[in-house]
Formats: C-alpha cells, structure tokens, sequence
DNA sequence: AACACGATCTACT
DNA sequence: GTAGATCGTGTTG
C-alpha cells in the first residue's frame, strides 16, 4: 500500500518536455466528475514541443485552440479530433513556449465501473488503452481544457515508476514521424500499442 | 462560405 | 489490414 504519493506541481511541469513524459510514466491522474472520483496509472505518453516540432498543434501558430500551450506549465489541453474523440496533454515547459505531454494510455484504479459505463466496454484494457478512450472512459473534455493541475477537478500525483521504459517514435501522425518522443511502460497491457522492435534495441537510435 | 484533414476508434474482411 | 464515422479547426476564396 502506498501511502506517500506527492502532488505534482509548477516544478515538475515546467522543465524538458521529454523529462516530463518519461518521468509521467508511473503518475497516477485523478479526476473528479459529478461526484465521481476517477484515477488511474500513466503508463503511455507522447511529447509534442513547440513550434519546430510539425507534429505539434503549436507548429501553425498561436490560435484559440491551442492558446494553452503557449501559457505557463502544469495547465490541462484538451482538443477535439476527429469529430468523435477527446484526447488530454499536460502543459510543460515554461510561459511563452508551445508544448505538452499527450496522455495517450491509462490503467484503471478507481471509478472502474463508472469507466466501464461510459465506454460501454467491460474488459480492464479496452477503458485506457488510448488517448480518446482514456478521455471518454473518464468523461473528460475540451470542457476541461484550460485547468490548473494542481486544482480540485483534476490533479496527478506520483506514483509507482515502470521498470522497463520503451522510448520509441510517436504514431497517429503524418510528419514528425521520426522523432523517439513516446514513452510507455513495457510491463503495462494498458498501452495502445507496443513496438516490439525498439523493445529489443533500447539503444537503438 | 466552402474545403480538406486530423496527436482516433470500431467494426468488419 | 482497412474503411467509415463525424465535426472542429485552420486555410482559402
């Protein structure tokens, strides 16, 4: 049982992008809604950072849309895509620069039957197991986009960190494709989907 | 005002 | 493995 979980805040949030994603991995998030307290252990995330990066919402621009990422760390993005999915990122890096970590996969913990209603989906994988499934599992949306993380509806402390962290290249995108900025936890069958290829070559690029 | 497409998921072959 | 769902967003006219 683990009794010295710490909240993360401003300092953990506001340093490399990639530090943080690995570091997330092992995180639990919490959320609460209608009542409703949901958690559940980070064990995928992907970093998207800043306007050089193509694959990054931020790389067109600052626009309504992806205003947050331009502000200070430790504040929720959350976008629409695909006129169906929600998908949640943690902003990091300092004020003024465009960046986040997407959440892109999580174990269920608490409010498991909750998720399970909202996904219409009874096995443990199929609530977290993807950034849109993770955001209908837990009724998060762009509704919740803009909040502090260190607030009352939805806050992530740490937790167990992974023995075996994967670093590999991001998927779901059409440039940027070569960049190694997603991180998941090997041991996990909550990952969307695992490379079985850099899982042999740790090193290998 | 109209268009093309997206940091996805599901169902089906 | 691939098509289809479905609509906000950024871009173009």
């Amino acid at each position: 049982m683990k009794t010295n979980s710490q909240l993360l805040g401003l300092d953990f949030y506001n340093r490399s992008t990639l530090v943080v994603a690995r570091e997330l991995l092992g995180c639990d998030i919490w959320f609460r809604n209608n009542d409703i307290l949901f958690s559940g252990r980070i064990v995928e995330t992907e970093a998207y950072i800043g306007m050089d990066d193509p694959a990054c919402h931020a790389a067109v621009g600052k626009t309504a849309r992806n205003a947050v990422m331009f502000g200070p760390a430790g504040i929720s993005y959350v976008y629409f895509i695909y006129g169906m999915y929600n998908c949640l990122n943690v902003v990091t890096e300092a004020d003024g620069f465009p960046a986040a970590v997407l959440i892109r996969a999580i174990e269920p913990i608490k409010g498991v039957g909750e998720m399970q209603r909202n996904r219409n989906k009874t096995r443990l994988r199929d609530l977290g197991s993807g950034p849109g499934k993770l955001c209908q599992a837990l009724g998060i949306t762009r509704e919740h986009s803009g909040l502090d993380l260190s607030g009352k509806k939805i806050w992530l402390t740490t937790g167990s960190a992974p023995t075996n962290i994967v670093e590999t290249t991001r998927i779901g995108i059409s440039v940027g494709k070569e960049k190694p900025w997603r991180f998941y936890d090997a041991d996990s069958i909550h990952v969307s989907k695992k490379d079985r290829f850099a899982e042999r070559s740790p090193d290998a690029s």
